[in-house]
RNA sequence: CGGGGCGUAGCGCAGUCCGGCAGCGCGCUUGGUUUGGGACCAAGAGGUCCCCGGUUCGAAUCCGGGCGCCCCGACCA
């Protein structure tokens, strides 16, 4: 991550791109929007979605797999839902020769069909709660595509669960924002601001939306995932009731909440540089790259058999890859610093007379000599230095770019060369919220649960205001 | 869906104004020398110039139509 701010977003996109590209991560597709992960980035979204789902099953979660396709009607069943995605849904109308009677949504996100089985499956208040989590695809035809952050079709986790009371599944919202909120720092070293969305910005069909908002290397805000709140809406329109222990019929009350291949874009945005990537250790493909390094024949020899024995003392701790490629140390040196490992190993003839190798970290660049006795235990340590390294600089990095201010004149007035985050006093409407927007191109990212509830003027309106809301310009 | 740009070798581009042998850099192949921060030499391979039609002795280049992609807005995880 830069120091300061890139000047302009549009060069920001261009090295975006250009990172993607040539880390291969992603490649562009023949499909409109589409991109193709390559295996790089699919070992990171792998490590990522391993660490996500871990926390999913550890708070009480299933994973289960719901139909790709959604018919219309049933799309249809929640009036706001629909009218939010009916925008951005492809639809199948065809099936071989034939015309479908009933043409068919490819999910944009599944709670209908979801919450349609849940109304089958629930009769009684001992069926409840459902805590069911999907990892799946979905599509969304968005006018306008970007890497990772917003594509045609994505991967993502998406839960779905069902509640007896209301304040079970208020308390279900927040433990899985605070999954995410856990997430993103512990494994993407990824602060975020853990929030309310207003009305405005809220999921269709949501009675209320919390997210978790993180601050990008250019200043602006991304919305790294969220969990929604329905009422009992979807409930009723799905037909999820059940006999309560009083003998009273009641609807459920019911949550969702997910998580995308948006946040390997946040990863990439949080943390890189110039120099390309800079991946977390604890979801780095690789968190030890080892470079050999020889001149001759013989060299060559005696530097194998001190990688062999570092691959052997790292092996089933420490992910580690030994480039044993033909270019040249340099070029390593440059492909694998693009490419975000942790730390790069050096093992060349001097290293292995001196008993040492040389690791260098991406994050800081700095190298120094580990010796060749204990050398696992001296990587593992640096790892989680690292680790915490890049979670105090992209905490400090927001910090500084984190602006609180009073009127809307104080943000339109510098929010061109000081991109950030302005927190601001609001009243908690929704002309307010839209005069910022017009004036400043910052939209409400969220009403943070901490520090959110300091009173002051409304920055927009000047009238009494409860609360604080945090305004950025964002992905 | 509005505004702008582009389409020529795997990638990035020049050539298009002013019609006349299909080019450059990187990458790739083979051989050799190299290797502690982006190596070098030599010899090669590689083309539906986005598509269709027109003008012309002759079209990457001019004219007409179509398609696709990228960027900027509005929409959104």
């Amino acid at each position: 991550m830069p120091d300061q701010i890139t000047d302009l977003t549009d060069d920001y996109s261009r090295w975006y791109n250009d990172v993607i590209e040539k880390a291969e991560l992603a490649d562009h597709s023949p499909v409109r929007g589409c991109m193709v992960v390559r295996p790089y980035g699919y070992a990171l979204w792998e490590n990522m979605q391993a660490a996500l789902d871990a926390r999913i099953k550890a708070t009480g979660h299933l994973n289960a797999y719901f139909p790709l396709f959604i018919p219309e009607s049933l799309l249809q069943a929640e009036a706001e839902h629909v009218a939010g995605f009916n925008p951005e849904v492809a639809w199948v109308t065809r099936g071989g020769q034939e015309e479908l009677h009933e043409r068919l949504a490819v999910r944009p996100t599944s709670e209908a069909i979801i919450l349609s089985m849940y109304g089958k499956w629930v009769q009684s208040w001992r069926d409840l709660p459902i805590l069911i989590n999907q990892w799946a695809n979905v599509v969304r035809w968005e006018k306008r595509t970007y890497y990772f952050l917003r594509t045609t079709e994505f991967l993502w986790q998406e839960g779905h669960t069902a509640h007896r009371t209301e304040p079970e599944a208020m308390e279900e919202v927040l433990r899985m924002l605070d999954v995410y909120r856990d997430f993103a720092e512990t494994e993407l070293a990824m602060p975020v601001i853990p929030g309310r969305k207003s009305e405005a910005e809220k999921f269709a069909g949501a009675a209320s939306t919390f997210t978790v908002e993180a601050m990008m290397g250019d200043g602006k805000a991304l919305q790294a995932g969220t969990s929604h709140f329905f009422g009992q809406q979807f409930a009723k329109a799905f037909n999820i009731d059940f006999l309560d222990v009083d003998g009273e019929r009641r609807h459920a009350w019911t949550t969702s909440w997910g998580a995308s291949t948006r946040l390997v874009g946040g990863l990439i945005m949080t943390h890189g540089d110039d120099n390309g990537l800079k991946l977390p250790p604890r979801v780095a493909p690789y968190q030890v790259v080892i470079v050999p390094i020889f001149r001759s024949d013989d060299d060559r020899v005696r530097v194998a058999e001190a990688v062999d024995r570092i691959s052997a003392a790292l092996r089933g701790r420490i992910r580690s890859h030994v480039d044993w490629s033909d270019k040249t140390p340099g070029w390593k040196f440059n492909e694998w610093e693009m490419k975000g490992a942790p730390l790069r190993l050096e093992v060349g003839p001097r290293d292995v007379v001196q008993g040492q190798v040389v690791a260098v970290r991406r994050h800081s660049r700095s190298k120094e000599p580990i010796p060749m006795e204990g050398v696992a235990d001296r990587l593992s340590a640096l790892l989680d230095e690292i680790q915490r390294e890049m979670f105090a600089t992209a905490l400090a990095f927001r910090e500084a770019h984190t602006h609180h201010v009073g009127s809307i004149d104080d943000i339109a007035g510098r929010i061109d060369e000081e991109r950030g985050f302005y927190w601001a006093p609001w009243c908690g409407s929704a002309a307010c919220e839209e005069g910022v927007r017009a004036r400043t191109g910052a939209t409400l990212r969220c009403i943070p649960l901490e520090g959110g509830d300091q009173t002051g003027p409304c920055v927009a309106c000047g009238g009494i205001a409860a609360q604080t809301a945090v305004f950025a310009r964002s992905y």
